[in-house]
DNA sequence: CTGTTACTTATCCATATGGATAACAATCTG
DNA sequence: CAGATTGTTATCCATATGGATAAGTAACAG
C-alpha cells in the first residue's frame, strides 16, 4: 500500500497524465480518443498510459483493435487519504499550538496584573 | 496554481520526502535531525529538502549555524483538492451509470412483463 | 584563535524519464 | 484480398533524478 504511493504520486506528477486521468472522470475511452489533443507521438502518448496503469490509476482491455482505458477509483482514493491524514496531523498541530499561545497569552495577563512594572 | 501540481506530486514520489513530511505534521525540525535515520549522504538528502522547499510544500529560515524546517499546510490542502474533485467526478460517473443501469432493469421488467416468453 | 558543528557548493556518476522515429502486427472495410 | 486503422515493439537520444565524495564557509565552544 505505501510502496504504491510512489508509483501514484509519480504517476500525477505530469501534466499529461493528470490530463489524461481527467478525461477519464468522464468515462472510459479508447487510445486514440485520449491520445487526440495531446501533440506528441503516439508510443510516447503511449508511455504515459502505461505509467498511469502501472500505478494502478487506470485499467485497460483491448476488443478487436481498440484498447479501451477507464479510472480505478480506488487508489486516487488512497492516495486521496494519505495527503489528507497529512494534512490532518499537521493542522491539528497548529490548533494545539494556536491553544498554547493563548494559554500563555492568559498567564502572561495574570503575571503582569500581579506584577504590573515587569 | 495548476503548474504548482508538478512539483508537488513529484516531491511526494519519493519516499524519503514522504518520510520527512510525516516527521514535519509533528513540529518543525532542524536539517542534522531530519537527515538522521535517514542512510545517506547529508549534501543527498539536502537535494530531498530542496525539492521539497521548491514544491511549497515545506519553508526553513536558517539562525545561527542551523536550519530549521517546517510544514506548509497549503500545498497538501491545494493537492488533497485536486485528489478530491477527481475522485467525486469518477464517483458522481459511476452513480450516474448504477442510475442508469436500475433504469434499464426496470425497463426490461416492464418488457417481460409485456411479452413473458422472450 | 583553534577546533568542531552544521550545513553548502561543486562535481561526478548511473539510471530513469519523456520524447522521437521506424518497423511490425492485428483488425476491420470495401 | 488490398488498404486503412489502431495499436505495439524496438531503438535511440537528451535531460532529469537520486545517489556519492571532496572541499569550502559560517557559527559556536573552549
Amino acid at each position: 500500500m505505501d510502496n504504491n504511493l510512489n508509483a501514484f504520486f509519480a504517476a500525477l506528477s505530469d501534466p499529461t497524465r493528470r490530463a489524461v486521468i481527467e478525461r477519464l472522470t468522464q468515462g472510459p475511452a479508447p487510445v486514440s480518443e485520449l491520445h487526440g489533443g495531446h501533440d506528441m507521438a503516439l508510443p510516447s502518448f503511449l508511455k504515459h498510459l502505461g505509467k498511469l496503469e502501472a500505478a494502478g490509476l487506470v485499467r485497460s482491455e483491448k476488443t478487436g483493435r481498440v484498447r479501451t482505458v477507464h479510472l480505478e477509483a480506488a487508489p486516487l482514493a488512497a492516495a486521496e487519504h494519505w495527503l489528507h491524514r497529512q494534512h490532518r496531523l499537521w493542522e491539528r498541530r497548529l490548533d494545539r499550538l494556536t491553544a498554547l499561545a493563548e494559554t500563555l497569552e492568559k498567564e502572561s495577563d495574570h503575571a503582569r496584573f500581579q506584577d504590573p512594572d515587569a
